[in-house]
DNA sequence: TTGAAAGCGTTACCAG
DNA sequence: CTGGTAACGCTTTCAA
């Protein structure tokens, strides 16, 4: 524990000035005769009441010039003026739970992660943050730490608070949840770990492609007995980049050896255990291809401890990109993942889902990924 | 752009079976004579008022039970059990819009980090994640790509969507925006990038201390000739390490010279330059203390194009773990932050504010860090 | 050119 | 034990 030694200064409690402009300070109880109800907290900003009072004008002349439909009601200029000038100066929004509630609209849009820690999925929280904050929309974040009962209650909470959108990047193991979504759910744009099969919008990369490239590499330098280290069973990931595997070895007439098909998720833990697994009964192995980049760190670090080198004693392929990689005793090839263009996707798909625009029906879209040749295949010569 | 070569397969809108059960469709519409009223989305999901039409009791009474008051209010256990029977039924959740505005709480708090790319800061998010969902509120979250600007505007969104609590990362140039919040203002937590004359909650790592341990490491090591890649200029982050360098200099009588401080901001570009700017100044260097994990990388990258060997040739200290160092040519020697302890902190210290716990007064919490020796610095033999 | 008033869905006060 | 009713702050209809 880090907790030792830890220096706290202990200061005031902050006094910054209340920054209602004195001149509103008649609002600050509009009512003080009646008092505060119970469970509401007392920080009284201004209503449109409250400035209509001031003002002396109505709520609704107010509402429409702050909603830029003045001249539509040929509101005076003059008013108008008057107005806006005094709710700048005092600096008013309006209140979004009011606005929420009368417009049935939350301007609230979800996303929904396996992990926060890894860049690689908040990644995708990037492009999702900058569109709508163009459009004054919020963006609501929850982890599910690929915990399909999280997933469930996460995506539950994001439709109990009315988001207008949502991205999810699912676990992948069950889909029951999305197909059981009500018909007037919002829209909901799939990332990643996707279901071929359900009738929502979906945005991947072309996993069985990019690992026969990936395979096909590896044959190319001669390697036969390659292992696959895979992914999280049942996940259209994992198995579509297993069936990639699988056609590139096929096509040259290698059979698949399913005794090379190892590993239970998209862990470093899963990528050191194959490890061992694999060397215990294939020795003779002379290339792996790996199926994330997780695995990838699992694995590099249990053939260290074997004093195994990368790409002398053994050849090797990952899916993903590393940070730093470059830098690695060996720097490992890769297939690397357009993941800006992922995040990008998923977020124009979900926009304009959000703006009702029906010429975007439900897709399943496929971006292709880059093999990065670097260091760690090297010619396989018995 | 990776956009040629995609599959798109386009689907049928989804057909799901709307979820409201059939007993519950009178409320559909509940009052069908009324038009709809513009701009409401045509969405009608249960509300109390249905609900109590159909059970034939009040919307109070529903509510009472719904929060847990049913028997503080001595509502019949049949009547108690009736209503929740139904409501879970239905699967009914209350309009958070229309309780915000009653309850004036908006069971929302805020994040708002530099960037979402960069686990260092997604980190925290896992715990403010965590805990939000314990106490069932939400997360938002905005980056703020290190601009000012947009931390400003950042904030003023939060305190706009009436968050009831703030954690931020902040850029860390300016707080002049910090210093002017309302006396009314939801509770913020800084992190990382402080201002120890503020009078807000922070939490970060004991800078100047870490740094003052990374540069004994190397003058333990024989060197005396030790380059310091800074950070963005006038942050209080920067300063404080290289003021801690300065400090360790000093304290072992060898006199500080500022021309081997060099280095603009906290990126891979700064670190590039500075190997350029170093090189060229001072060619006889023996070490450097890098101030960043991403300072770190571009520095790297500039010695491997000049050929230069890592510590052979030159000694590296860095600020920050980085991902997979372990399996770098030159594993790195690091000052380790308790990224993890600083997530929990501000989390902490968040949520005790909300709960309005006033014996944790503002405090500024400087947490300590570890120094991991690794292969990157080598004895200096002159 | 403006305003009064009716809700949106919830909770709390009071009255039975 | 239960329910009517009045807010919360906003937008829109309808009337002037």
């Amino acid at each position: 524990m880090q907790t030792a030694g830890i220096k706290e200064v202990i200061m005031e409690q902050a006094q910054t000035p209340n920054r209602l402009d004195p001149i509103h300070r008649g609002h600050i109880r509009l009512r003080p005769d009646k008092p505060l109800r119970k469970g509401m907290r007392n920080m009284q900003k201004p209503t449109l009441h409250s400035i209509a009072k001031y003002l002396d004008t109505s709520t609704c002349t107010i509402s429409r010039v702050l909603n830029g439909k003045g001249s539509q009601y040929r509101i005076a200029e003059a008013t108008q003026e008057r107005i806006l000038n005094y709710v700048k100066k005092i600096n008013y929004r309006p209140n979004v739970a009011a606005q929420s509630l009368r417009l049935n609209r939350t301007r609230e849009v979800g996303l929904i992660l396996p992990d926060f820690a890894n860049p690689f999925y908040t990644n995708v929280a990037k492009y999702v943050a900058t569109e709508a904050r163009k459009r004054n929309y919020s963006v609501q974040i929850i982890e599910t730490e690929d915990d399909t009962k999280t997933e469930i209650d996460a995506i539950s909470h994001m439709l109990h608070c009315r988001v207008e959108g949502l991205i999810v990047w699912p676990v992948g193991l069950e889909s029951k949840h999305f197909r059981d979504l009500a018909s007037n759910a919002p829209p909901i744009v799939l990332v990643d770990r996707c279901f071929p099969d359900l009738k929502l919008s979906q945005v991947t990369v072309d996993n069985a492609l990019s690992s026969e490239i990936a395979t096909n590499h590896l044959l190319d330098f001669g390697h036969r007995e390659i292992a696959c280290f895979q992914g999280l069973e049942h996940t259209a990931t994992s198995e579509d980049r297993v069936e990639g595997y699988r056609r590139a070895l096929t096509a040259r007439g290698i059979g698949v050896d399913d005794s090379l098909i190892i590993g239970d998720s998209f862990t470093q833990s899963s990528g050191y255990r194959s490890v061992g697994q694999l060397l215990a009964s294939r020795p003779s192995v002379s290339a792996v291809f790996s199926l994330s980049n997780q695995i990838t760190l699992g694995a590099l670090r249990a053939f260290a401890e074997r004093g195994l080198n990368v790409p002398d004693d053994i050849s090797m392929v990952s899916f993903d990109e590393i940070d730093g990689v470059e830098f690695f005793a060996t720097p490992l090839t890769v297939i690397s993942q357009p993941i800006a263009e992922i995040g990008r996707r998923a977020t124009e798909v979900l926009f304009e889902k959000i703006d009702g625009n029906d010429s975007c029906k439900e897709q399943y879209q496929l971006l292709p990924a880059n093999l990065i040749s670097r260091s760690s295949v090297k010619l396989f010569a018995q």
